[in-house]
DNA sequence: CTGAAAGCGCTTACAG
DNA sequence: CTGAAAGCGCTTACAG
């Protein structure tokens, strides 16, 4: 039913050759015949079948980006990136959610075998190097986001420095119990996060105490929803002595740790983690995490190995930065 | 160099029909024969390539998504409920990024013309009816998310009952000055929502003032965005006098106009559009509008079509809902 | 500058 | 239950 290449070349008297250099920007067309071709393409409303293409051209020009979630900001800067850098090239981009199932690499492998694109970008999905080690051996090009691997290219963040200076900062300012705003234990971020924590503490050689980690009990999304975020901060408010500042895991979850606060008429300085947008405009102070260029980043990197497949591997790790803004503040001294 | 089913066939003994057969599940196979295909198939880490299978079956099973902005809460909503729906069903999705250029129909013509999918669904996309009838023509299933027509299956949302309702809601509190935070005049979303304003001051006769429909400077994403509704609030904290209220035309512009007011130590009751998940936790008085809903209903509807070409056209229109919290509260009197 | 022909990796009646 | 063969709609050396 649909217009074929076939129906082309007939009408414009011409082989199915000749139309399909035309489509594809062969420079050894005469003119007039390309002019004539393409008219009759349009008349009849023709396109190329992509499926044909890439069966009989073995190109897909396509790359694929899995992820676990697409429905948060974190996701959405980062594909952002993404098709900001994928525009200049001539590729386009499929996206695969993987959710948070346990078979999530089974399902990345499966996506990966079906061959539908040249290059794949997995983000935030963090399989073990063993498991790479699998992906490893389809010997396609992939590139790691908000992950790092030996074994395939990545653009990642530096989590534990995020949380190292966060905790610092806050240290700084004369706090001394600090609390965590956390979320799913297992999770990678939160794992180096903590870890940047500690460092904090210790370099100042205040004690540890496990305690001061609260999570709320929300799990979705790992726990980086607005609704974890109060759960916790409402536990927080509930210890005895209440502590003295918080460094928050995400910019969502602040935003319900700010509800909860207001709730209960306290301040406490907070500091949280990535810099969304909106931090601007509620005052957060906040860990900058640049989404957006790991996004783009990544894919230039994932083009690059298309381009050159020899390439030694690179790993690009993205640096921490602090924006202090109103949320970290002591409570003004009253004068009452 | 990858493995195709020729290899397979030859290594399992057995004609490539028959591995055919064994991957798409056809019952007509022997139990013992298809365990050594598929025993065989692993270990070689076989399979069937996507666009072989597409191109001599003719079916795709899969579904592209068009949309003009991709980074925004409202579009990640919509795109969670597309996923959900689609999870049930054997399909793949395909995202394309239409972009907000002039060309963007040219673009979503060039889209459907290349038959990658079987079905298309067009997110916030306003084409006019002349448009919709070009792309009729390529005779393809699709549906219309957040936009309505008569030449396609469609599911929106009701603007200007929302305006309307919302607008209504600050007169009856006492309000007459009723100011709008507006964005691109020219958006459809938009057009809907001052009519729906102008009804409800019709209705109490409160005449209606151009003055009072304020703008920001920005106008990326169509003034949709924090920066905007900070601008525009400022504008509207210099009118003289200042309004008794205002109607915001999303959330996300509400937390820039609640940062302008917050500096300006002035309160003025207000109710937005969208209700996002943020908005609970800042306590905006908002329109709900269910995002989710709407990517989850418009997916069933185009599945269904496509097993049954010939249904009727069937346009489903949302409801608005008022949800009110804390910000549109008038400010308390003090008591001094 | 153009055409005939092989081939891309599958599916699917058709026949047995 | 299985195989031989045609066909899906293209691209691309190869030859002219």
């Amino acid at each position: 039913m649909p217009i074929t290449i076939y129906d082309i070349a007939k009408a414009a008297g011409v082989s199915i050759a000749t139309v399909s250099r035309v489509f594809n920007q062969a420079e050894n067309v005469k003119p007039q015949t390309r002019k004539k071709v393409l008219k009759i393409a349009d008349e009849m409303g023709y396109h190329p079948h992509v499926y044909a293409q890439g069966l009989a051209s073995k190109k897909k020009n396509r790359i694929v980006m899995l992820a676990p979630v697409m429905s948060n900001y974190f996701f959405t800067e980062v594909l952002r990136g993404i098709q900001d850098s994928l525009a200049e090239e001539h590729f386009e981009l499929n996206i695969v959610n993987i959710g948070r199932k346990k078979d999530a690499f089974k399902l990345v492998e499966e996506t990966i075998k079906k061959r539908w694109a040249e290059g794949y970008l997995l983000v935030s999905l963090h399989f073990s190097e063993k498991e790479l080690k699998l992906l490893k051996r389809h010997n396609i090009p992939v590139c790691l986001v908000d992950d790092f691997s030996n074994s395939f290219d990545s653009v990642s963040f530096n989590n534990e420095e995020g949380a190292y200076l966060a905790t610092k900062y806050l240290i700084s300012k004369g706090n001394r119990q600090i609390a965590v705003l956390s979320a799913n234990a297992n999770s990678i971020p939160i794992r180096d996060r903590l870890k940047g924590y500690r460092r904090a503490l210790d370099e100042f050689e205040i004690p540890y105490d496990e305690n001061l980690i609260i999570t709320g009990d929300s799990m979705e999304r790992d726990g980086f929803t607005e609704l974890s975020g109060y759960q916790a901060m409402n536990k927080i408010l509930n210890l005895d002595p209440i502590p003295d500042a918080v460094f928050c895991t995400s910019d969502t979850k602040a935003v319900g740790a700010q509800k909860a606060l207001k709730e209960h008429g306290v301040h406490l300085p907070l500091i949280s983690f990535d810099n969304l947008t909106i931090a601007e405009y509620i005052g957060l102070s906040t860990v900058n995490q640049p989404m957006y260029d790991m996004g783009f980043r990544a894919t230039n990197k994932l083009i690059q190995r298309l381009h050159n497949p020899d390439l030694r591997i690179s790993n690009e790790v993205h640096h921490p930065e602090l924006v202090i803004r109103s949320s970290s503040e002591k409570l003004k001294e009253v004068t009452s």
